[in-house]
DNA sequence: GCGATCAGAT
DNA sequence: CACATCTGATCGC
């Protein structure tokens, strides 16, 4: 996770952690007893780099056949202008093919540290012959291979998001889910103990649109340039492929992408991502390939090629957008460049839709913010309260209970009133009720 | 000296 | 704009 995840990545009261493979401090009173991954953006693998790594990892089969053939940019740089002869890839410790003799003999027996599991599909898994704990992967809606992971076992049941996307049309599917039903508000017997969620935007004042209405006018904007346009999409990190399946569909064309782009998106469970891609820089007006290393084609067209980024826009921000950029597209005004507001993280509003589905116990951030000095934990706590359930307890109310007892006082939030107590109003928490 | 982590900029 | 990424500094064996 991002510097600032509660309790180290780990999912208590389980010895599970996730999206954290780093170092622990020492004498931490709890050692990792399984990893899970949710997906591969370079945030959530601090520590899988490491030479010295060697536990299992439970993520998706796209997640791994990302992390294995990840290569950093100036990697692929090297290697495509010759540079480097051999691709480098950076999580390739992870799996090390059997080595033998050249009498037959086994020099070592390899490792595969991946451990995919199929997406919506209930494994069981061995806590260190202590615990059985079920766990469950299913799409999140973030990126490619972007999973949740559902958690069951003796201690309980923890949803964890992992980075998504909340979306009307993903609550509609996760309130349909035979697997999640029993612990839904409506129709469910169970309560989830804890949501650990994704707030990386919770703080957002703007609501994004859904990505279907951010791509349908996209494609819109697109097609009122004339047909002989060229468009750049920068696609800078994975999770952006709404864009090139819209205008692929729209204009029935394919997309050129880089070698890389190319290569992961040929490993992937969604076909249609590899159908609509390819790698002549000459056959498409529409390119998402190295954006900071230019295909011939778009190095040569240079400054008549229209950019489309994608930014953190909101929907009421997004019409005007839509109707002045179509205006100056009628009287012909120039046009560099276009915004798409295809958001990766949920906003406020949409978490709190997603957490009443469910109504657990509690939830906890994945993420925050260090200079916050725990402030933002419990402003989230007071904004999801009447998200939780009847007898449920806020983080606040049950984090002074057995499971947390032993944690360092720095994972532990307090009371807003005796925050400013605990932290006696030093420099580090003056900047914090600064930034609220 | 190197790998691993951290802080800061974009 | 802010997330994800990259760069350079610092830490520790």
């Amino acid at each position: 996770m991002p510097p600032g995840a509660p309790y180290h990545g780990f999912i208590l009261p389980y010895s599970i952690r996730v999206d954290e493979f780093t170092c622990l401090p020492p004498d931490y009173p709890i050692a990792p007893k399984l990893h899970l991954l949710t997906h591969t953006h370079s945030d959530h693998v601090l520590g899988l780099s490491s030479k010295s790594f060697d536990h299992t990892v439970v993520c998706s089969e796209d997640a791994k056949q990302m992390l294995l053939r990840h290569e950093v940019f100036n990697e692929r740089t090297m290697f495509e202008h010759g540079v480097r002869v051999e691709k480098r890839r950076t999580f390739k410790h992870l799996k090390v093919a059997p080595l033998k003799r050249k009498d037959g003999t086994v020099e070592h027996g390899g490792r595969d540290l991946l451990r995919p599991i199929p997406l919506r599909t209930p494994t069981e898994f061995n806590l260190s012959g202590e615990d059985v704990v079920t766990i469950t992967a299913m799409g999140a809606n973030h990126c490619p291979g972007a999973v949740m992971y559902l958690v069951q076992g003796s201690q309980g049941s923890i949803l964890h998001t992992g980075d998504f996307r909340a979306e009307p049309s993903f609550l509609d599917l996760v309130a349909e889910d035979p697997l999640l039903k029993p612990f839904l508000t409506q129709g469910g017997n169970q309560t989830l103990d804890a949501i650990y969620l994704d707030t990386a935007c919770v703080w957002s004042s703007s609501d994004p649109p859904p990505k279907r209405v951010a791509t349908d006018g996209l494609v819109d904007l697109m097609g009122r340039f004339p047909t002989t346009t060229y468009f750049f999409i920068n696609a800078w990190t994975w999770g952006y492929e709404d864009m090139l399946m819209a205008i692929a569909a729209h204009f029935g064309d394919k997309i050129h992408a880089d070698r890389y782009k190319h290569c992961i998106y040929s490993y992937l469970s969604h076909e249609g991502l590899s159908r609509i891609i390819t790698r002549d820089m000459s056959s498409t007006r529409f390119h998402a390939c190295e954006r900071f290393d230019r295909c011939e084609e778009v190095e040569r067209l240079g400054n008549s090629v229209v950019y489309v980024n994608p930014v953190p826009m909101g929907s009421e921000d997004w019409s005007q957008y839509l109707d002045a950029t179509r205006d100056r597209l009628k009287y012909g005004e120039e046009v560099k460049s276009l915004l798409c507001p295809l958001w990766r993280h949920s906003p406020f509003s949409e978490l709190q839709a997603f957490v009443k589905l469910f109504r657990p116990h509690r939830i906890i951030p994945n993420t925050l913010n260090p200079s916050l000095a725990n402030l933002d934990w419990i402003m989230i706590d007071n904004m999801f309260r009447d998200c939780l359930s009847s007898r449920g307890k806020s983080i606040v109310e049950s984090i002074r209970g057995d499971v947390v007892r032993n944690m360092p006082e720095n994972d532990v939030p307090l009371q807003l009133d005796s925050w400013v107590e605990f932290t006696g109003g030093g420099e580090k928490e003056n900047v914090a009720l600064k930034n609220l």
